[in-house]
Parts: structure tokens; sequence; C-alpha cells
DNA sequence: GCAATGAATGACTGTAAGTCAGCAACGGAC
DNA sequence: GTCCGTTGCTGACTTACAGTCATTCATTGC
């Protein structure tokens, strides 16, 4: 039976061309002003078919943006896995968190939609599960990196790693998103550097995490 | 010509009834579910009424949300106004946040919005600079904090007190978000309580702002 | 060939934001 | 009191878009 296999394979290769096409749309003009027909027009199929393939709009829009989270679990991934004590780890995370902000800007930005729980609604809970899963393995990573500096003794063990995972992250993660939307506004008007808030604000976090040998680490690190 | 006059108080007074209604409608249902018909419905006035005295329903959204931001600017002027130690203020700052999210949560729901460029396209421009300017004048009120635990030796001079005022803000906004979409998941599933990550957060960050003095005054505070 | 299966279509429905031609009520002039 | 101009209000209409479904078309197995 051949042929079932290929038309698996065939019907694999169209949710994929839709993604793609779903992408192009949403990079240029965003969730609300993307339409299911451009979407349509750019896959080169009929409105109906793009519904027997993803439920909803919304659907189609984490699908794409899993595509970025994807890629941002193998990029933490290759960080935490280096043979480093855990302070330069986590100062290796933060710069690439950046990294992948500076390369994936469209990834990044669709990141967003997540916060804004409201337009949940209309997401199948099958493609919610998938990307709940997905986000989950990101904290696993940097939670182990953040262990690792316990056992080694460069981290305050009063804390939760999971807490300190999420105020970094939240952080970084919220002066980015205006790195992206004020960034000249600051520079302008403010005259601030966002780029150094968030280096300076990595750094704060950073710093009253750390025990006093971890903190020796850091400067010496952040110097060399 | 007291009957212009009567007419300009009146047009002010529908002007009022419309926010009103439109509040009810917000508070209930959020930006997007909320509808214009409903809120005309509310204001028992026609559709057409409401687009006499507001130019879109974004327009009238962030209206009804700078009530809350001046019930933000009259409790944080309150709290910067008080005779203590810049510390003692600033974490009395971080406290009044907290309050205010627990008294006013439908309020402080609404200014996510604004974190969300892609809905400003239907702001009218009139609209967007009050809004502007209410905005710059909470950090004009956090950054004289800052600058005065600064003159009095407790704040890091080497710091923008801009910078630090919009670390400490955002970090905190970003939690609360947090806290008011995802408190009961974080503390099923992960066993995280996010008050107290809150609470952990801006303890680290302010301490990492604070001099010596700064940071002894600030555990005199929290012990106290 | 020919029926059966299923993939793809696009006209259609429902909903909601925003518009505008017309109506009504009020005030001032005489 | 009557008329007329002005102002405020209305709700049916236009437009736009997500999502649906009866129909068409192509492929496969007999």
């Amino acid at each position: 039976m051949g042929i079932t296999e290929r038309k698996e394979r065939e019907k694999e290769i169209r949710r994929e061309s839709i993604i793609d096409a779903a992408q192009k749309v949403f990079f240029e003009k965003g969730l609300f002003a993307a339409t299911m027909d451009e979407i349509a027009e750019a896959a080169e199929l009929s409105k109906g078919t793009l519904y027997l393939y993803y439920r909803s709009k919304e659907d189609l829009y984490l699908t794409v943006m899993m595509r970025g989270l994807e890629i941002l679990r193998v990029q933490m991934e290759r960080t935490v896995r280096r043979n480093e004590p855990a302070v330069q780890r986590m100062l290796d995370l933060t710069e690439m968190y950046t990294r992948f902000f500076d390369d994936h800007r469209n990834y990044f930005r669709m990141f967003h939609f997540f916060n804004t729980p409201q337009f949940h609604k209309q997401v199948s809970d099958d493609v919610m599960r998938t990307c709940d899963r997905n986000n989950r393995s990101l904290w696993e990573l940097m939670i182990g990196v953040i262990r690792s500096g316990m056992d080694e003794g460069t981290v305050r063990t009063d804390l939760d790693p999971m807490e300190v995972a999420l105020i970094m992250w939240s952080s970084a993660t919220t002066l980015l998103m205006r790195i992206d939307n004020q960034y000249d506004l600051f520079r302008a008007k403010l005259n601030i550097d966002l780029h150094n808030t968030l280096r300076m604000s990595n750094l704060m976090l950073l710093e009253s995490a750390l025990t006093d040998a971890g903190r020796e680490e850091l400067h010496a690190a952040v110097h060399h």
C-alpha cells in the first residue's frame, strides 16, 4: 500500500506549504492585518482548503510561531550544553536571546501573542498543548543551568530556580519588546539606549541571584 | 449667552456617559469581544452617536484606560510626596503598584493594550498624545524619587534614573500580568507563588540599584 | 469504462466597525 | 404663534473578513 503513504506525504507537504504562505503574510502584516484570503492567495489554494488543514487563523499563527520557538530551543540547548561554569552559561543565555531577537525578529514578534490570552479563544486545544510543551522545554533548560549553578556554589540556594528563570526571562523579553517598538523614540526623546538598559537589567538581576563566589566569577567574565 | 454654555455642559456630560457605558462593556468583555452596538445599547444611544463623540472603538478604549492611568498617577503622587527616605518611598511604590493591581484589576488589564502597538493604528493622534503625556508624568514621578535617592547617597549614581525606573516598572508590570493570567496555573503545576516571585524580583532589582548605605536602609525597612 | 472516495473550491453566511442621508427638536427672528 | 436655520441623533447601509458547505473535480480500485 504505497499509495496511502504517498498521500500522507503529500498532505504533510501541503500542510507545510500552507505554513510557508502563512509565515510570509504574517511576517509582513502581523496577526490582525493579515487575512485568510491573502494567505490562501499566497499558498495558491482556496480559503476553504486552509480550513481543511488548520482550524482557525490563530492555529495557523501559532503553528508558524512554533517554528520560531523551535529555533530558539535549539540555540538555547546549544548554549546550555557547553562545558562552562553556570555563571558563564547564564551570561551566554542572555546574549543568545538578544542574538535571537536580532536574527529572528519576525518570530520574536509573534511570541507576544502568547502573552495576550484574550486571543487564545480561537486556538484549538491540540495546538495549544504543543505550544505549551515546547515552551515548557525552554524553561527546563534554563532551570537546569540555574540548578547547576547552585551545585557549583555560585547561585544562591535560597531562591527557587524556576522563579529566577521567570524573573530574568520576563525582564529580558519585556525590554526586547520595547526595543522592537520604541528604540528610536527612547533614543531621541529621552537619550536612552535601550540595548544598554537591557544589558544593565540582565546584569543587575544576575548579580542579585548569585553568591559572593558567583559574583566574582561574573565580574571576571564580564571584564575579561 | 447661557445657552451655548449649557449645551457645552450637556455635551461634556454625554461624553462622560458614553465613557461610563464603554467602561462597563470593556470591563466585562475586553477590547475584542466588546462591540460598539453593545456600548451604544448600554449608553442608550445609537451607534452613530458614539462616532460623533469618539473616532473609533480604540479611542473609546484608551479614554476609559486613561481614567485608570489617572487613578494610578494620583496614588503614585501621594506615595512619592511622603516625607520619607527615597529607599522607603521606592519600596512604597512597589507596594502601591501591587495594591493598584488588586483594587483596579480592570484598569490594569487595559494597560496591556499599550504594549501592543499593532492596535494603535485606529487611535487618533489626539488621544494618543494625551495618553503619552499622562504616561510621561508617571515616569517623571518615579525618576524624581530615584534622583532624590542619589542625592541622599542611597542609590548608585552610575545608573541612569530613567533606566532604573524603566527596568523596575517593566519587571513589575510583566509579573503582575502573569499573576492576572496564570496565577493558578503556576501554583498548581509548578508550585510557584507568583506574588512571591514579584516581591523577589522587586527586591533583587532594588538591591542592585542601591549603594551599600542604601542596602542597609532597605534591609532595616524590610525587617522593620 | 465506472462507481466510490476524498480533496479542493468559492459562493455564501454571519458579524461587526464605521458611514451618511435624513429626521427631529430646539432657539431665535418676526 | 409661525417659520427657518442649526444642531444632535438615528439606524439602515456599506465594507471587510472569518469561517462554512454544497458542489465539482481527480484519482483509485474494480
